[in-house]
DNA sequence: CGAGGAGCGA
DNA sequence: ACGTCGCTCCTCGA
């Protein structure tokens, strides 16, 4: 059931470095009240929920809505929600998020059988043919045996190590993989059986009689303000091609002649970069209509050409999450230098951005915080540290995220906006998933046209008085597979 | 049960 | 020595 723990949101505005507060925590530290516990009604987790005896489960499940409410009745005395943000954003998305968890998502069983099988094939075939080039079988589901096996039986070249042995992650596999089959055999058996544990399996297990599942959106846990989702976690469900999009086909309409439709925020983190510093050359992309990886490749390369426009997009994408030198050359494989000339020609091309970044970090050094578009602060207290490593991972921090909490606060105000309009007109369908920057809805046959028409809308004027507007992609189909 | 490794998404 | 976070799975040792 949804969970109704987001009404501490307040605490986290309050104290925002304390990231683990639970209601138990809360009712001790200002009630000195002690709950009982989850694991105290089920005996450890041994006994089910649901065969608890009704007077325990009642008790338990009373004390949480009565601490809840009192804590509510507490944060309204100290007009903590007094808080701008709170008000306009966060206290109006507790009851979208509300409905949203309680409307439930459909998923097809039989598509998740289908997937099962043909999932349980590549896992045994290729656990063979893995067997068959280790001359010997061992678990492959556990790193420790598989570096046993590649570096000391086999004697692979060893590359990174970890914590408690050699690293025999993907990167590293892969990098072995033209030489010697067994390492690209063993990604591929990895996929697969990770596809089955957590996506098709893990998905059956918490799906009801009637094939719904009942995700949780919590509000609290995130560093960034966004959303994360749990049980399932909608938000990691897989997207690329081949067996894998099978998962997100498996997500389907509640009822007959009903359709899955997507709304998909376009670069929302490029262009409130572009809102929020003002960058002509920037805006007047977008202005135009120009793909704007297009367009950065287009500034730097004088061309754009597939390869070069992979590699704007890489530097675009730099920009966003603030990587060094270091960590662009990794991403584009190319030497440090010459990632350094991409991003002083990324700067170049958009000036304002530069000065945007400029500002914001100096503005940080002085005042040890820095602001997104609505207002929300966040303070780092080590942007003037004497560590230089530090202070520059302060300082992307710094630059990062104005641009990525804005974003979030976008989707999150399309949301309740949205809300509000289907709740208005009396529509049928409804909001079922966030993730992140997507909105999905499962829509009723004769609402087509008016839900793809308004939220599009909705959603691409969420910023009221921008010198552009975001740009939101949508497709409707039978499943979660959509036109991807 | 918890830490560690790995992989999924944004 | 570098992208980051959040979630979930599995193994392995306590």
């Amino acid at each position: 059931m949804a969970k109704f723990y987001d009404t501490l949101i307040w605490e986290y505005i309050k104290k925002p470095w304390q990231r683990w507060l639970s209601l138990d925590k809360l009712a001790k530290s200002y009630f000195d009240y002690q709950m009982i516990g989850y694991k105290d009604v089920t005996e450890n987790n041994k006994v089910d929920f649901k065969d608890v005896d009704l007077m325990f489960a009642a008790d338990y499940s009373a004390e949480d809505v009565y601490i809840t409410n009192k804590l509510y009745q507490k944060q309204k005395k100290e007009k903590i929600t007094d808080n701008e943000v709170l008000q306009s954003i966060e206290i109006p998305l507790l009851e979208v998020l509300k409905d949203m968890e309680l409307c439930w998502v459909k998923v097809s069983r039989d598509k998740l059988k289908w997937t099962w099988v043909l999932l349980e094939n590549e896992v045994d075939r290729l656990e063979k043919e893995i067997y068959k080039l280790a001359w010997e079988e061992f678990n492959i589901k556990s790193p420790k045996q598989v570096w046993e096996v590649l570096f000391w039986k086999l004697w692979l070249p060893k590359w990174k190590k970890t914590k408690t042995g050699w690293s025999v992650n993907s990167e590293v596999l892969l990098n072995l993989a033209n030489e010697f089959p067994i390492a690209k055999d063993i990604v591929d058996y990895r996929h697969y059986s990770k596809l089955l544990s957590t996506y098709v399996e893990g998905l059956i297990k918490l799906m009801d009689d009637n094939d719904m599942v009942y995700t949780s959106y919590n509000a609290t846990v995130t560093s960034t303000w966004r959303l994360s989702s749990t049980d399932p976690n909608l938000q990691n469900i897989p997207v690329w091609n081949g067996v894998s999009s099978q998962i997100r086909e498996a997500f389907i309409s509640r009822w007959e002649d009903w359709k899955i439709m997507a709304f998909d925020y376009s670069q929302v983190e490029v262009r409130v970069l572009a809102i929020m510093s003002w960058d002509e050359n920037l805006l007047w992309a977008f202005k135009q209509w120009f793909d704007i990886h297009s367009r950065t490749s287009e500034l730097i390369f004088w061309d754009f050409s597939s390869e070069n426009r992979k590699l704007a997009k890489a530097i675009n994408f730099w920009v966003i999450y603030g990587i060094s030198a270091f960590g662009l050359n990794k991403m584009i494989n190319s030497w440090v230098k010459q990632a350094q000339i991409y991003i002083d020609k990324f700067y170049e091309s958009y000036p304002k951005v530069k000065d945007f970044f400029e500002k914001t970090i100096e503005v940080a050094r002085e005042k040890w915080y820095v602001e997104t578009m609505f207002g929300r602060r966040r303070y780092i207290w080590w942007i003037n540290d004497s560590n230089s490593l530090i202070r520059q991972s302060a300082e992307r921090e710094a630059m990062n995220m104005p641009i990525q909490w804005t974003s979030a606060d976008v989707v999150k105000k399309a949301m309740i906006e949205v809300a509000d309009f289907l709740e208005k007109k009396w529509l049928k369908s409804k909001m079922i998933m966030q993730v992140h920057d997507e909105l999905v809805f499962d829509v009723y046959k004769w609402e087509e046209e008016v839900l793809e028409k308004n939220v599009k809308g909705i959603m691409e004027g969420v910023l009221k008085n921008a010198p552009i507007e975001l740009k939101v992609d949508v497709w409707i189909s039978d499943n979660w597979g959509g036109a991807k």
